[in-house]
DNA sequence: ATTACTGCAAAGCATTTGCAGACTG
DNA sequence: CAGTCTGCAAATGCTTTGCAGTAAT
C-alpha cells in the first residue's frame, strides 16, 4: 500500500484490488480479483475493477499477460520478470525462475526495433495432467 | 496444397484459406483471411473461417498465437519456430530469427511439466514510430 | 467546490454454436 | 447416399464505454 504514484486518488476499491494482488502472488483475471475483493467484503463492479488494473498497468504496478484462452490476466510488478507454463488441462499456472528473453533483446535492438516488454507463454501438461 | 490430412475433406473453402496462408507468409487474424478470400473472389463466412483455421491448428497445418489485444492471429505452420516483435503503435509484425526458447524447455521438464509448445511476442516500436 | 471515480446498464467485438440445406467422397 | 461442411443467424463471454450520482483532495 506504499509507494503510491502521485496524483492518484487512494478510494476504497483502487487499495482493495492493489491489497488483492499483494496477497496472492499470481496472476489473475479481472473477474477473479472481483471474487476476492467479494469475499473481502470489498465489493467491487466488474467494469471498475478493469478500469482499475488497466489504471495499474499504465502507471506500472501491475503487468497484464494474455493467456491462451484470450483473456487477460494481471499481477503485481514486483520489477523481476515472470514467465509461467500453463497447464491445457487444469489451467494451473507455474511459474519459470529465468527469462530466456535477455540475451535476446540486443539482437532485436539491432534490427531497429525498440523493445518494451515481453509476453512469453509455454503450455503443455502438469504433471498432474499429462498423459500417461 | 500438397500433403492434405487423410480422411479431411477437400471443399473449395478450406483450399482458399490454405492458399491465403501459403501466399501471405505472415501471420494473419480470421477476419484478414476473410478478407483476403473476398478479395480473391472466393469469399467464406466468418464463422466458416474461424472453424477452418481451428481445424488446420488441430492438424497441425497453421500455428495459432494470441496479441497484445486479445485478437488470435493464424499462419502456416512451416516447422520452425517463428516470433515476433510487434510494433505498439503500428502493428506492424517483424519477425525474430531465433527462438530463445530453444534451451529454455530442459529446465521446464525438470519441473515436471511437459511442453507442448510455447507463445513469445514481444512489443515495442519499430523504427518508423519509435518516440524520438 | 472541483474534479476524478464508481456503479450500473448497455454496447462492442472476437469467437462460438445451432441448424437446415449444400457439397464431398 | 451418408456423413460432413458451410452459410447464416443468433448467442456467448470478455472487455469497454457513457452517464449520472458519489467520493476524494
Amino acid at each position: 500500500m506504499d509507494n503510491w504514484p502521485e496524483g492518484m486518488k487512494k478510494t476504497k476499491q483502487r487499495k482493495a484490488v492493489l491489497s488483492v494482488l499483494e496477497q496472492v502472488d499470481k496472476p489473475l483475471s479481472a473477474s477473479e480479483v472481483c471474487s476476492k475483493l467479494e469475499a473481502n467484503e470489498e465489493p467491487a463492479w466488474l467494469s471498475t475493477v478493469y478500469r482499475i488494473l488497466e489504471l495499474f498497468v499504465e502507471k506500472e504496478m501491475v503487468v497484464k499477460t494474455n493467456v491462451l484462452n484470450n483473456i487477460s490476466v494481471y499481477e503485481l510488478n514486483r520489477h523481476k520478470h515472470k514467465h509461467y507454463a500453463i497447464c491445457m488441462k487444469c489451467n494451473k499456472m507455474i511459474r519459470m525462475n529465468n527469462c530466456p528473453m535477455i540475451e535476446f533483446v540486443p539482437e532485436l535492438e539491432d534490427q531497429k526495433f525498440s523493445v518494451v516488454g515481453h509476453n512469453l507463454e509455454v503450455f503443455g501438461f502438469c504433471i498432474d495432467c499429462k498423459p500417461h
